[in-house]
RNA sequence: CCCGCUGUAGCCUAAUGGGUAACGGCAACGGGCUUAAAAUCCGUGUAAUGUGAGUUCGAAUCUCACCAGCGGGACCA
């Protein structure tokens, strides 16, 4: 054995063997509990970044445990291989993005397995792979045939920077996600995943997640689903033959309406001012209002304005006639993009009545039972819940009006109880080149038909010039678009959207229970061994998107029999960001004003170019543009990729976000060189002896402690991977048993002589120590186990046995309280009585005094804990 | 504006059904080893647990209010 620890010999020795004994490729096997662990595929960027790190040592430390503990673990990965960012760059730099792409996996899977996470590569899925993507492909057709996916022509985000549509999500807060650039609005042919269909099932399925999905998930989910339960209400409009439906959650208050508003997207509106002199005034006021722009129309911020129509509305309860307005604040893609206005109850409704002056009426009262006349409020009061001028109605509570009002409105056919949800239904397309082609073909005379089964995969055309100026790349490649059409043989044109990459992440890890299936997408019973997931681990920004539409998928596969659960992941974890310190040198004439690298920064913290003091700025999320990022590849030529693991690990719990530091780095690289250094003292010792059962009764207090504190820890790592998984604690009891060894090899040193009694209790210490360690260190761990004799790798080698019997405390402290202040301390057997404790407590002398001449009023007795005797 | 999470030594973190506030690390300081330094071994703890109240024999932990930081939502009828 070195005397040395030599991360960089040691973590390419146990990579290569691993590799080539294929330790971690598994296959189905009934006779054993399977365990499916995953991580999140990555984004094929180009560069491995510690955000990588962090979520991989999470889990394969969580791998590591669970297939020493006897499971059959699952622990594939991928890459997320298509999307904008690879075309961009492949424009930028006159490239291909299918080049770009591998080449940025290769260099990618090269730098991941110097991390030598214990995957099973021979899984590998990339989903730029015509193999992969034609399943995409297979999905959306299944999907279309069941009307599951269609097409329209609606209003899409549409980012100008990247001449990309946006989904709404993507396009959240009014800018693009990716580029932060404002969205405007632009017409298109879509094409859509009905996932409002699965509204009510997703929403509610999220009961039943809670406690194993975090909770801010769930609550970010139900936020973006947003269930209303109300009422649809149908409005004759007078003169005319049409009618307008609203929806609304409060029908209670129908008798306050004043106004019927419509969204300016609304299709009634041109014919409701045909022939009318307000016609052109209305339709141009109606484009300028859908022009707004989103972003402060989503934000709240916008002014509200309207214009009135000229048309009127009947109100079905009362038969008032109501003005039809056209609003800004109505959202076509909500509800009926039609609502009733009730200032009373409704503050837009207050806002807008009163910048255009139409009068209304109050139907609530004040909690002392008054009524309140339009002009004296200030803004409707949820508060004041009992109807008022409400016909029969009047005199109810809002629930109770709510109930009977619908049922009325049923009853008389102008209105039923109905729920709608915030959740929109999902635009798949996409005009740009690299993502899965849309398998299906437009004919003038057979209309829009999928491309027949057998023709799939639609592979992506290669050699095309990405640099059009409009519409999408694929436009411009005749060959690609012109087919015959699959009904008349006809001439006919492919459709040439591209699917939004998030079809791709829906389902990646169903197939990697099945990669190399050509026939089906995975093959059923593969997927009834691996599936769900037991562990799924990613980044909180995944939350609302990839995590309901993984989710929606999964249910679409259910009722397609191809699947037979509900939800494909068990429990989630999202793992916190690794931030750093930033520096900014403020001097605008300096030629490196803003951000500076750490080594741009002289030891008085200023700027290097400059002397400038420079700002140092907050802690934040490791990016290349804030010049505070660390570099994996160049940490782990630093300190090995076991120390690497184990330092963002040991930093904090994983869901939480972490701090990286220099010196904490070198912190753990230290500890495993005080690993090493123990192990390398005690191994000729330990080889030399013969291996011995211990006989506890003949042990004395040095070993017997070291006994008692290794179980002790190896029953709080068990508990805490079964667990809260904070993983740090784990790393902090493995430091501990370590200092617990050198203790005990203090006093070996201090008596003389190592015996062999000495050198089988330090063994056991140690082996365990190596075992629990390798989760998070797996290649030193690896190394020393070799060391000591053992054939087989630990990735075969079972979990440390905690015994109870060994971990038992001889004797414990017991802190004992005079009315909650601490007076003494006692020391009992650890199964000590009450009645023990009390009479103990009591005898000591501190106590005694602290009792002088009071009077006893209860003794409370917590064993194992303390005793606090109360006095008056 | 609404909702949620977090707040513990100089710093990061622990305390798992209220029960002795430091399990571990970083930094600092002292000592051993060394001609010296590095490395290494041993040792050293300095907090009214963000603020204020409440419940309790007892609160970091439960309740309420406030402050600060972070995150989510925000014309969703």
């Amino acid at each position: 054995m070195d005397e040395k620890y030599f991360p960089q010999e040691i973590e390419p020795k146990w990579q290569k063997r691993w590799a080539d004994e294929k330790t971690f490729e598994v296959s189905e096997d009934h006779s054993r509990k399977k365990f499916y662990c995953l991580e999140m595929l990555a984004y094929t960027s180009g560069r491995a970044h510690i955000g990588h790190v962090s979520n991989y040592s999470i889990g394969d430390a969580l791998s590591w445990y669970k297939r020493m503990r006897g499971f059959n673990v699952l622990h594939p990965f991928g890459w997320d291989a298509f999307g904008q960012p690879a075309e961009t760059a492949a424009i930028k730099h006159g490239t291909d993005p299918e080049q770009f792409t591998r080449e940025a996996i290769a260099t990618m899977k090269a730098q991941f397995q110097k991390m030598g996470i214990s995957y099973d590569w021979s899984r590998e899925v990339a989903t730029c792979d015509p193999k992969y993507y034609k399943w995409n492909q297979w999905f959306f057709i299944e999907m279309f045939k069941r009307g599951m996916i269609y097409r329209k022509k609606s209003p899409v985000n549409w980012c100008t920077k990247e001449n990309i549509s946006l989904s709404n999500e993507q396009a959240s807060g009014g800018v693009c996600w990716r580029c932060g650039e404002p969205v405007i609005q632009k017409e298109l042919m879509q094409w859509f995943a009905r996932t409002t269909d699965y509204a009510g099932e997703l929403l509610d399925a999220l009961d039943k997640m809670e406690g194993d999905w975090p909770e801010r998930v769930i609550t970010m989910q139900r936020d973006w689903i947003g269930r209303s339960r109300g009422a649809q209400v149908t409005f004759k409009i007078a003169d005319f033959d049409d009618s307008i439906t609203v929806f609304t959650t409060r029908i209670d208050t129908i008798f306050g309406a004043n106004a019927i508003t419509l969204a300016p997207e609304h299709p009634l509106i041109a014919k409701l001012t045909e022939g009318t002199p307000q016609r052109d005034e209305v339709l141009t006021f109606a484009e300028k209002l859908k022009q707004q722009n989103r972003s402060a129309r989503t934000l709240g911020e916008l002014d509200k304005e309207g214009i009135f129509t000229g048309a009127y509305a009947i109100n079905p309860f009362n038969n008032e006639r109501l003005p039809i307005w056209v609003a800004n604040f109505v959202l076509i893609e909500y509800g009926t993009g039609a609502v009733m206005g009730v200032p009373a109850g409704d503050e837009r409704d207050f806002e807008f009545s009163r910048k255009y002056q139409i009068p209304f009426r109050q139907i609530k009262l004040t909690q002392e039972g008054r009524e309140i006349p339009g002009d004296e409020l200030g803004k409707p009061n949820e508060e004041w819940t009992t109807t008022v001028n409400t016909g029969e109605w009047s005199g109810l509570s809002s629930r109770e009006a709510n109930e009977k009002m619908t049922a009325y409105a049923e009853a008389h056919g102008f209105g039923k109880g109905s729920i709608t949800y915030k959740l929109r239904d999902w635009g798949i397309s996409r005009q740009r080149y690299w993502g899965t082609p849309v398998p299906m073909i437009h004919c003038e005379k057979c209309g829009t038909l999928p491309v027949p089964e057998e023709q799939l995969p639609v592979v992506l055309p290669k050699g095309v010039n990405l640099n059009v100026t409009e519409g999408s790349p694929l436009d411009h490649v005749p060959a690609f678009v012109n087919v015959e059409c699959p009904q008349c043989q006809g001439a006919a044109k492919r459709d040439t959207d591209t699917m939004d990459t998030f079809v791709d992440s829906n389902w990646y890890y169903f197939r990697y229970c099945d990669p190399h299936n050509d026939q089906q997408p995975f093959a059923k019973e593969k997927i009834d061994y691996w599936m769900p997931v037991e562990q799924y681990i990613g980044g909180i920004e995944h939350a609302v998107m990839h995590l309901i539409y993984t989710r929606y998928w999964t249910k679409v596969m259910r009722d397609f029999g191809l699947v037979s659960f509900d939800e494909p992941v068990t429990r989630l974890l999202t793992q916190g960001m690794v931030c750093k310190e930033t520096f900014y040198c403020p001097n605008k004439t300096c030629e490196h004003y803003e951000w500076l690298f750490p080594e741009e920064v002289s030891d008085d913290k200023r700027c290097n170019f400059c002397g400038t003091p420079v700002v140092v700025g907050r802690v934040e999320k490791m990016s290349k543009s804030k010049k505070n990022a660390v570099d994996p590849i160049e940490m782990i030529a630093r300190n090995g990729a076991d120390a690497l693991r184990l330092f963002v690990l040991f930093a904090g719990p994983p869901e939480k976000d972490k701090e990286w530091s220099d010196e904490g780095f070198d912190g753990t690289a230290r500890y495993l060189n005080r690993v090493w250094r123990v192990a390398y003292k005690w191994h000729s010792r330990i080889s030399a002896a013969p291996s011995l059962e211990i006989n506890q009764s003949a042990l004395n207090e040095a070993q017997r402690k070291l006994r008692r504190r290794t179980h002790q820890l190896i029953r709080h790592l068990t508990e805490n991977f079964e667990g809260r998984m904070h993983l740090n604690t784990c790393i902090s009891s493995l430091m501990e048993l370590t200092n617990e060894i050198y203790a005990f090899d203090q006093t070996v040193d201090k008596t003389g002589a190592a015996t062999v009694t000495d050198a089988a209790v330090v063994r056991a210490a140690l082996e365990a120590l190596i075992r629990m360690l390798a989760p998070f260190a797996p290649h030193i761990c690896e190394e020393l186990w070799e060391q000591f004799g053992h054939r087989e790798s630990l990735a075969k080698t079972a979990w440390p046995e905690f015994d109870e019997a060994l971990a038992r405390e001889e004797e414990v402290e017991i802190a004992v309280q005079v009315n909650g202040k601490l007076r003494s301390r006692i020391f009992v057997a650890p199964d000590a009585d009450d009645d023990v404790l009390r009479a103990t407590a009591l005898a000591d002398d501190k106590i005694k005094a602290n009792l002088e001449g009071k009077q006893i009023v209860k003794v409370v007795v917590i064993p194992r804990r303390l005793v606090n005797v109360v006095i008056k």
